[in-house]
DNA sequence: GATCAGGTTTGCA
DNA sequence: TGCAAACCTGAT
């Protein structure tokens, strides 16, 4: 099917708004996506300001359309950006089409424990590597591919076959996690009931869950926009761009979605200083 | 083959 | 409260 944007939508700055780690890049504006037990392939048309996905209207309307969290009004956050603030209008400016996506709490949950220290190619064939292991075989044809596994099915899983997924220390976390949910529990969805404050303890309760993995998986897990993850790049940001601080009050409940704008586009032009290392 | 990576815990002042 | 050191292992 086909579909036209209606405000802000970029595939690519998606893809590499450090968000997601199943997505993968093909060629000719074209994204392959694993979220849940699902597979889409998606390409922009940028000449017809289209988007075109091998999904059907039902899929899209039940599924993809919130995962895409197509409803939010990025443009007007974006507009939201005082003039006054020239980094972060410059930022929002050139990052015009990053959203934040709606995906799923416990696989974000687990994909931001696995990243700590790890580059975003480690963390991509992590989570590759414990999907193959433990998580669902995706139907359809062509390549095997895998869903994110369960609480139930981490839970099942001996700790020699975890500990083989290349986690490092991280695999105690993991483990804990899993065991330390109710038996039926299979994702962490009864956490959603709970306001910012309430839930951000509940993430940071977790073994391995410090206040970064809690906000990250707030922001894309949870879709608290206001939630605003601090890694070394956001810091370095506000070191160079905000010595006194940058007001958290301002862009309230929005955030996280300011902290997507600054983070891209820093990322973006230390990529170009240096393709290869990344710093 | 050394160095580093989108962090957290632990131990010690 | 604040600051280092230690932690696993893939990627470069």
């Amino acid at each position: 099917m086909r579909i036209k944007l209606k405000d802000d939508f970029d595939l690519r700055k998606i893809a590499e708004s450090g968000q997601c780690f199943r997505w993968k890049a093909c060629q000719d504006n074209t994204y392959r996506i694993i979220a849940a037990h699902r597979v889409l392939t998606a390409k922009q048309l940028f000449a017809s300001g289209e988007l075109e996905l091998d999904c059907t209207q039902a899929e899209f309307q039940g599924f993809w359309r919130d995962y895409l969290d197509w409803d939010t009004d990025y443009k007007s956050i974006r507009n939201r950006v005082s003039t006054k603030d020239h980094f972060l209008s410059a930022a929002a400016e050139e990052e015009q089409g990053v959203r934040i996506l709606r995906q799923e709490p416990w696989e974000t949950l687990i994909t931001f424990i696995i990243s700590q220290r790890k580059s975003i190619p480690a963390i991509k064939t992590a989570v590759e590597t414990l999907s193959r292991r433990a998580g669902d075989r995706i139907v359809g044809g062509g390549e095997p591919l895998f869903a994110f596994p369960t609480v139930g099915q981490l839970r099942a899983l001996p700790p020699a076959e975890l500990a083989a997924c290349g986690l490092g220390y991280r695999t105690e976390y993991i483990y804990d996690a899993a065991r330390s949910l109710p038996e039926e529990e299979k994702s962490l969805y009864a956490l959603s009931r709970l306001g910012d404050e309430e839930l951000f303890h509940a993430l940071t309760a977790f073994k391995g869950v410090g206040k970064k993995v809690a906000f990250c998986t707030m922001l894309f897990g949870f879709h608290r926009l206001n939630a605003f993850p601090q890694d070394v790049w956001v810091n370095r940001i506000l070191g160079e761009h905000y010595p006194q601080g940058f007001d958290l009050g301002r862009y309230a409940p929005y955030n996280g979605v300011m902290q997507q704008y600054m983070f891209a586009y820093y990322r973006a032009k230390a990529d170009a200083r240096a393709p290869q290392g990344g710093r």
